[in-house]
DNA sequence: TGCAAATGGTTTCATATGAAACTATAACGT
DNA sequence: ACGTTATAGTTTCATATGAAACCATTTGCA
């Protein structure tokens, strides 16, 4: 046989993983470029990060979570959003009250500003989103989306994650 | 119209982004879920981390990389990488040697003890893997492997991405 | 009632991470 | 040869992150 250099250990016998071919190497690649590159756009401008952003993601959609429902619906931990709340708060994004009949609880909101910046970001977000997906043809799309509810579907996800 | 509650604010006129349909997002839960459940694995058991894991993979395929090439092939800083091989060498499972004819580069290659763990790791991480595939049928892994090679192709990925 | 256990949230501490500065060596142009 | 620029790698510093401890309030129940 042709001889090869490279020590006689990365061959067979040791069976190396091929990194490129990885799925959890390659998920967290691509995980990683697509939100850094969503981040870029807001990051900056707003001075928020991807946590705080999620925040008022969700408290757009639903508007007097307290934090723990927030941290359910982020699948963030609850250290994370007691975090970002505290920022978003100061900076008067969002609202926070003491929930009347449950005094630990808070109850959450965006105010004007942080609504007026959610206007902004989240078409920007979307827009984003649709060039990440313009690289693929609408049956790629169509496997992608029922592919991702497969994977996240039970242990993932945050559902039914009682509380993190 | 029948009234709802919500306070007017979180409808259609804000069209607030659905975190759990925002591919971005849902990237993010499916890589972090995965990784830290492979990660899980070895973490204690070795005292290894993610970043740390990642560089013996390369150095189990590629013997005699410089630094930098393993930061090329995993996709991390240059200083990431630094800080593993720091810990991977004061460990004993990579060994490193300044290369002859430049001095500032490393010549880096696993030690027997670090051959040995590899041997341990690899399988696991592979079947670990098999698992989270086994949950797709064979059309949908076909299917993942073509999307993802698309999605991380050119801008993603690190191929030709120079140096970091 | 009154007290142990649970829950919502925050703080602390130890570790992880990246950008920028820095050191050493090599490459390039003159 | 000699200074300028580039490259490999490490260190520093500021920020991010999570686990565990913590405080306040509420719930469950004797």
């Amino acid at each position: 046989m042709p001889a090869k250099r490279k020590s006689a250990s990365a061959t067979a016998e040791h069976a190396p993983l091929q990194l490129e071919h990885f799925l959890p190497y390659r998920l967290s690649i691509l995980s990683n470029t697509v939100s850094q590159a969503i981040a870029d756009d807001y990051q900056r401008r707003y001075d928020i990060s991807v946590t705080e952003w999620r925040v008022m993601a969700v408290l757009a959609r639903f508007e007097g979570l307290s934090a723990r429902e927030v941290a359910e619906r982020t699948a963030m931990d609850k250290v994370a959003v007691s975090r970002a709340l505290a920022r978003l708060v100061g900076a008067g994004r969002v609202s926070r009250v003491t929930h009347d009949d449950d005094k630990r609880r808070s109850v959450l909101g965006l105010t004007e500003a942080g609504w007026r910046m959610h206007d902004e970001v989240a078409p920007m977000a979307r827009a984003r989103e649709r060039e990440l997906l313009a690289r693929l043809d609408a049956e790629e799309r169509a496997w992608l989306t029922r592919i991702l509810d497969k994977l996240l579907s039970d242990g993932n996800g945050n559902p039914e994650a009682a509380n993190r």
